[in-house]
DNA sequence: TAAATCTATGTCATTTCTGACATAAAGTCA
DNA sequence: TGACTTTATGTCAGAAATGACATAGATTTA
């Protein structure tokens, strides 16, 4: 499955777990995109948990709120790189990084 | 701690942990590097056990020997979304995953 | 409901990553 | 030692990620 395909699904807002049962996502790809929806979500509850925005929070990253609205969609221009720097920078520890990739 | 200096201090073999001591990486710039530093590791351990070698490792990976050697030195031009992947690629668990990550 | 605030989307220039190639360096073994 | 194998390093062109901006859409508040 490629970058367009998932990008599609991702933008009419599709939960993967359920597309893999209708698209033909590989475990390993499926995997991934957990993984990075699972840290995106993680963010969008630690600004919700500090009942701050994602104006508010860019600034925090010395990033754009289009780029933390991204971020928190786990959209396909944001790498799994981007999310882990920004958890580590809002300080998450690498213990419960750990547990956010298990949900 | 810029990338540059970072770069020089990996290429010479530097371990991290040893060189936070020294010089000012933030407690987030650690962080990350151990994190990837640890999926470097935790790839490097799948090819030894499976007793393969970096070229037949990177056919699995439809990469090349030199970015195989890259991923498992934790280089610089290596993100961590390539290591994810890889990892995923090769059959592991998001559970082993993150154990990788607490290491 | 209108204004204000917040979030989502599209686009772009620049930076960074990626696979590949060449070749150097290190290790293995006859 | 010298051939052979494996790993490491440097470089490059093409691809992808990033921050930023503009603006659309949604939500909240007065």
């Amino acid at each position: 499955m490629n970058t367009q395909k998932r990008k599609k699904l991702e933008e009419k807002g599709w939960k993967f777990g359920t597309v893999q049962e209708f698209l033909n996502l590989s475990p390993e790809e499926n995997n991934y995109i957990e993984v990075k929806l699972a840290l995106s979500k993680g963010l969008q509850k630690f600004r919700k948990d500090k009942k701050t925005t994602q104006a508010q929070l860019a600034k925090m990253l010395a990033s754009s709120q289009s780029r933390v609205a991204k971020m928190e969609k786990g959209d396909p221009s944001v790498s799994i790189d981007l999310l882990i720097r920004s958890l580590f920078n809002l300080g998450m520890s690498k213990k419960y990084l750990a547990q956010i990739l298990l949900k």
